[in-house]
DNA sequence: TCGTGGTTTGGATTATAGTCCTAAATTTTC
DNA sequence: GAAAATTTAGGACTATAATCCAAACCACGA
């Protein structure tokens, strides 16, 4: 049982997820974040005494939730191209947000790459989930050697889809671009 | 021959160019650009009123130094491939400012895409450039019906691989991101 | 019941950002 | 070379941000 104190806690690194996501962190304020958690002004400074306290919470958060992800997928899903196609799933499911605001670990991490090194590597660590889970993906589909690189491959080419969908407001070329991604992990899992 | 005023005002939108692409729009302060100016505090309002005026200023130098690089390629160099080869050539020759900052172009659309809607559409303009351009070059290549779609492949391509190389600090991941780029390119050229 | 630790408030405080103003200096124009 | 326009210069002003504070509140065990 979760106490109401815990509940406020989760309420305002909610609030603070959806603000960074939606309007980026720096420009995200405290009274952004107090008005959307409909927490009183000074209360949120019991729970996090700086900004950076915050936004490694909301990292935190979305390491516990993406990881839970990935472990559900790999539980219900067994051959390793499926998982890597649930992956790319997401991304075409999340179209209307990912053209809003982009995506929400990529976008963060080219934010904060800029002049905030120590808040970057928070960062890069929701980038290194996803990637550690992807390469075994590959691994398992029979590229043990390449999978890294593999992985890395697979982020860059939704890293690139997503900003260029952004950029000309264009769902079709996101929706393309999955296909297309799709086409080539069938490849690599054929010719395995 | 320029004015001292020019200067000024050219010393300005270069400062604020630098720090817009190195710190980002948002985190840049009028400070910090009349500091790396070395212009006078209140000076400066003389030539921008409001930093979003500075940003168009900035975003019109851009896209007056891009036109002129597009239009001299395309006066030396004759051949689309080349063309397209010479592009993805300075995305490999400027490696050490992709890792530091990212792409100048992708990432101030990523920051203003965010909660900033008119200040995006400004930027946007720098992708419609190299878009064109780059269609242009493939429809010369033979493809003149896929042109915009793979220009926006290319684009996106790029995007990806300075995100995943700027975030993992690879500058290797570059390197072969860009030689497969090369790869890719060939092989429509031979096949058009 | 009382008191003590955790929690809640709202306003106070400080720092920084963006913007404006006005007077002096300089350049341009006649 | 004087008047007019442009440019310089530094500080003042306002808004907003982050942060802090101290009093009030509440829950629960002694």
């Amino acid at each position: 049982m979760t106490t109401k104190s815990e509940r406020t806690q989760q309420r305002i690194i909610d609030a603070a997820n959806q603000l960074f996501y939606r309007k980026g962190y720096n420009r995200t304020s405290f009274t952004d974040v107090v008005d959307e958690a409909e927490v009183p002004r000074g209360n949120i400074y019991y729970y996090f005494k700086t900004k950076e306290e915050m936004l490694r919470a909301v990292i935190k958060h979305r390491m516990e939730t993406t990881t839970l992800m990935l472990s559900e997928w790999e539980k219900s899903i067994k051959n390793p191209l499926d998982r890597l196609e649930r992956f790319v799933q997401i991304m075409y499911d999340s179209t209307p947000a990912l053209l809003r605001s982009g995506c929400p670990m990529g976008s963060l991490n080219v934010e904060l790459a800029k002049d905030q090194p120590e808040l970057k590597s928070d960062a890069k660590q929701l980038f290194d989930l996803f990637q550690q889970w992807l390469a075994k993906q590959f691994a398992q589909m029979g590229y043990p050697e390449e999978a890294r690189e593999l992985s890395l491959e697979l982020l860059a080419r939704g890293q690139g889809i997503i900003v260029i969908a952004q950029v000309y407001q264009d769902p079709g070329f996101l929706e393309r671009g999955t296909k297309e991604i799709n086409r080539w992990l069938e490849n690599l899992d054929r010719y395995a």
